[in-house]
DNA sequence: TTTTTTGTTGAATGATTGTTCAAATATATC
DNA sequence: GATATATTTGAACAATCATTCAACAAAAAA
C-alpha cells in the first residue's frame, strides 16, 4: 500500500549524534547532517519533523547509551561501589582516549541550548536524571552492604559524584591530557572511600 | 586633530558581557550587540574588529572580575583557607540567586566554541587557568600555615576545586534550586577538610 | 496491471547572518 | 574659522540558514 524507507534509523541516529555531540546544535547545519546522515533534507523533515525533532532524537539516543555503559559496570562488579568506581574509570578511558575532546553530548547540550530552547533543556535534563537515579539506587545498595559508612546519603553522594563527572567531562573537553584526568578521579575516588 | 570616541568602553563591554554570557557566541548576533551596547555595526566593527574580537574583550573582562572576587576574598579573610572557603561561598550565592541561570561565562564558552575556535578557546582557558592559580599559591600557604595536611599537593587540590566549580556551575546551569547547591558546596567543604 | 499511499529528491524560499563602506559628523590643531 | 583626522551612521552586501514543496519513484493492496 505504500513505499518503504530506505535508511536505517539506528545508522542515521549514531551519525547524527556524532555530528551534533561534535559541533553542537548552532553550529551543526542541515547541510551537515544531510552529509552525515546521507538524508536529503525533505527526508529529514518527514522522518524527524524538524532540526530540533532530530536533536530530540539524538540525546536520547546517546542518553539510552550511557545508562547501558553504566547498567553494563554495576552488573559486572563484584559489588555495587566497586560498579560505581569501574563506571568512572570507564568513563576516564572513554575521555583519555578522545582525542576530539567532544566531552558529554548532555552537558555540552544542557550548556550551549538552556536559555534558548526549553524542549531541548528538558530532554538533556531527563537523561542526566536518569543516569542519576541509577547511580544513586546501586550506592544505596553499597551502603545496605556496609560498602559506604550508614552516615552518607546516597542521593546526595549521587549528585556529587554526577558534578564531578561534569566538571570532569569540561577539563577534558578543555584539552587536559589524560595524567591530569587520572589524577582527578582519583582525588574523586579517595573522597568517596573516607 | 580628529574626533574623540562617544561611547564609555567599559558600560560598552560590561553590555556585550551580558549578553555573550547569556545567550553564548552563536546565539547573539550583532543586532543584538547593537542593541545592547548602543552602538552601530561600523563602530563596533572599528572598535573590535569584529564579533570575534568583542568577545575575546569581553571574555577578559569576566575574568579579570573574577579575579578581583577572589582577591577580595583572600584579602578580606583571616586565613589562606577560610579565604578560599568565603569564596566558595560567594560562588554558591551568586549561582543561587541567579534566577536566569547564566553558569559561568567562561565554562559555557569552552564548551561552546572549543571546537570550532581555537583563539577563543585559547583566550577561556587562559581566564579559568589564572583564577587556578591563585587558588593553588593560597592552597600552599594554607599548607605552610598547617591549615592542610602535609600530604595534599596545593595545584592538584585546587584543580580539584575547580573541577567541581565547574560541575557546580553545570547544576547552576540546569536550574537547580539554591538547596541542592548550597548541598553539593558543603560536600565539597567537608571533603577539603580532611 | 492498476491504484493508492508513502518515501525521496533537490531546487527554491524568505529570513537572518556577519561584515563593509561611502557619506555625514565631530573634535583638536593650526 | 579652516583643515586634517577620527568616529559615527545605517543602508547594502553576499553568504548561509532552516524549511518547504511539487515532481518523481517505489512498494503494497486491489
Amino acid at each position: 500500500m505504500a513505499r518503504t524507507i530506505e535508511f536505517d534509523p539506528d545508522q542515521v541516529l549514531h551519525n547524527a549524534t556524532r555530528v551534533f555531540w561534535q559541533h553542537g546544535y548552532c553550529m551543526t547545519s542541515i547541510s551537515r547532517l544531510v552529509e552525515a546522515t546521507k538524508l536529503n533534507p525533505g527526508s529529514i523533515y518527514s522522518a524527524f519533523k524538524s532540526k530540533e525533532g532530530l536533536f530530540l532524537a539524538t540525546l536520547e539516543y546517546y542518553g539510552q547509551q550511557n545508562r547501558k555503559m553504566l547498567q553494563h559496570c554495576l552488573n559486572a562488579a563484584p559489588s555495587p561501589l566497586e560498579g560505581v568506581k569501574s563506571f568512572l574509570q570507564e568513563l576516564l578511558e572513554e575521555m583519555a582516549g578522545d582525542s576530539s575532546h567532544r566531552g558529554c553530548f548532555l552537558v555540552n547540550t544542557v550548556l550551549e541550548m538552556s536559555p534558548h530552547n526549553k524542549a531541548i533543556q528538558k530532554t538533556a535534563l531527563q537523561q542526566l536524571d536518569a543516569l542519576e537515579t541509577l547511580l544513586a539506587s546501586a550506592l544505596q545498595d553499597a551502603r545496605e552492604q556496609g560498602e559506604l559508612p550508614q552516615e552518607k546519603n546516597p542521593s546526595v553522594l549521587a549528585k556529587y559524584i554526577m558534578v564531578n563527572i561534569w566538571g570532569l567531562r569540561v577539563l577534558s573537553k578543555a584539552g587536559a591530557d589524560s595524567e591530569v584526568l587520572r589524577q582527578q578521579v582519583s582525588e574523586l575516588l579517595s573522597n568517596l572511600e573516607k
